[in-house]
DNA sequence: CATGACAGATAGCCTGAAACTATGAATACC
DNA sequence: GGTATTCATAGTTTCAGGCTATCTGTCATG
């Protein structure tokens, strides 16, 4: 595109130093390659720029006008590079998707805790359900998700931490006197609370429902975790919790009991998840980072060193 | 400069378009050109902008923000080549010089003129005495100075009308009982009130004032046409006063009587002047043409077409 | 008035960045 | 598993922009 960069930088330097020959040799080029540069420009855009004299030159109205406008594309084509080396990650902005069955949950702390070491990071958060994650990690919307790791094809995958589940009953319930985790065995037979369909983890319960025997409300489907708890509550079945929602919501409200649940199905694993080839791990290294800090400070235990898949 | 503007004008297309080959027919070149321009900015620098995949490229975090600026920086060049192809006079600001004893007479009418059938032409009044006029417009402080065409080497002129010098005594002055023009002989002996030296209209009093056998006030020089026709009202002396000057504040305080001046030495030319070879006559011609018709809407006679000198 | 000195313009040549064609490698879909 | 699609690589060619040498025009000075 005409006129280049490089004959912005001439224009410019002409202008500052008043004279071909001083800003040639600022440039470290020839006077008449300088001289032919800004001939070219001028007989681009069809106009005089500097008024050449003995004493100096001297730009013309316009060609003020035309420096001014050049000086500032130059000093934002600097700040450009200054952004790409300037090790801000993610260029200042992440938008991140999460699950919303995780997302307020774990993420409060967690994006604070950010701001505070890395002020000029901006946070964009949005929660969907997986597949909407999914979709909008492929087409650009988001820069990184927080999701369950199965089948995403063409992601990076960095594992963050694994949580249990968590059942959750009304006072008067059976389950709620007996001490320490619920098996399986203890749910056979009962009917349980999840969130809507599309959600990941509705499908998680519907698995664990036909490994012990339950079976999944139909009528009921929430489209909150607060809301089914509150379900549970009133006695309507068992209200399947992921950990991080009772390590954060779980003391306010004593309607419910809570308790840990143990079964091959009864947690899932969380992991972060970036398009492509993975080569950019220094920022998704920081956010996994501060994910699993976030995690352990809500007292999850399944937090290891997170493995790429 | 790396990167450069068609580099930045390529990643911005294949944003656009989600595909390198789309992109490259629509940047009409190869897609292997555009592969290797879009390695080559992400080579320099030192971050990968785009994931590939089969289904298309998307922009990565730090991608997405540098493509944001990169498409400002276009924006930006479009505006400047619309600028200097815009036809608008002078680059849209017009920093225009001008006498003292002419400026605040002349121009408010003309000004606003200009700014009803240019409205986005913005132009800046600074109103300095002939020395400082030129060497701002040599220094290119000015674009435009409007003072008397007399030694301004390296500047051309546009001639814009000559203007009469009248004179201002009190109404008890001998001079007050006159009708029609005054000529030099009944100066002969009297007190000439001007401007301080350094303003031209002072040289061409003094000149006069030894043309007719006057004396010029040594101790009184004013600053300004107002102040000396007030010290003329006093009694002071003879009052100098362009014809500019007269015809737009004349009518106003009915204590000094004027009336022209005759003499060899009592008129003066006005000239617009520019630096350089006078290749961009066009705005120059707009602004002369609007300060002729201010200066015959005053009522001023020496208005001929403009000549170059 | 001639002449020297200086600043910018012009001429001719040369190098390197970026274009093209042809081909390879990898993945998704049938 | 074959095929089609998409981006990357290799080798060649062209032209924008650089350099040296020289010309032109203006000011200062003898």
């Amino acid at each position: 595109m005409r006129p280049s960069l490089r004959q912005l930088e001439y224009i410019v330097a002409v202008d500052r130093l008043g004279r071909f020959g001083l800003a040639a040799s600022a440039l470290n080029v020839s006077q008449p390659s300088l001289s032919a540069q800004i001939a070219e420009v001028e007989a681009e855009l069809g106009l005089r720029l500097f008024h050449r004299s003995r004493t100096g030159v001297v730009a013309t109205a316009q060609g003020a006008e035309l420096i001014r406008r050049a000086r500032r594309i130059l000093r934002e084509m600097e700040d450009l590079r200054a952004a790409a080396s300037g090790g801000v990650p993610f260029g200042g902005r992440l938008r991140l998707g999460v699950l919303p069955s995780i997302g307020p949950y774990l993420l409060p702390g967690v994006v604070s805790a950010l701001h505070r070491n890395h002020p000029e990071l901006r946070i964009l958060v949005r929660e969907e359900s997986t597949q909407w994650l999914e979709q909008g990690l492929k087409a650009g919307r988001f820069d990184l998700i927080i999701s369950t790791p199965e089948d995403h094809p063409g992601t990076v995958q960095t594992r963050l931490f694994s949580e249990r589940l968590w059942i959750a009953v009304a006072r008067d319930d059976a389950l709620a006197r007996g001490v320490g985790p619920v098996r399986a065995n203890d749910l056979r037979g009962r009917m349980f609370l999840t969130l809507d369909r599309g959600h990941r983890l509705s499908r998680i319960v519907y698995a664990l429902a036909s490994e012990c025997g339950g079976v999944v409300s139909e009528e009921y489907e929430g489209t909150s975790l607060d809301g089914i708890r509150l379900m549970a509550a009133s006695g309507a079945g068992v209200a399947i919790l992921p950990e991080v929602y009772v390590r954060r919501q779980g003391e306010a409200g004593h309607e419910t009991v809570l308790r840990p649940l143990v079964a091959a199905q009864a947690s899932r694993d969380i992991a972060l998840l970036q398009l492509g080839g993975g080569e950019e791990m220094a920022g998704t290294d920081l956010i996994a980072g501060a994910l699993r800090q976030g995690a352990e400070a809500l007292g999850i235990a399944g937090v290891r060193a997170g493995e790429e898949t």
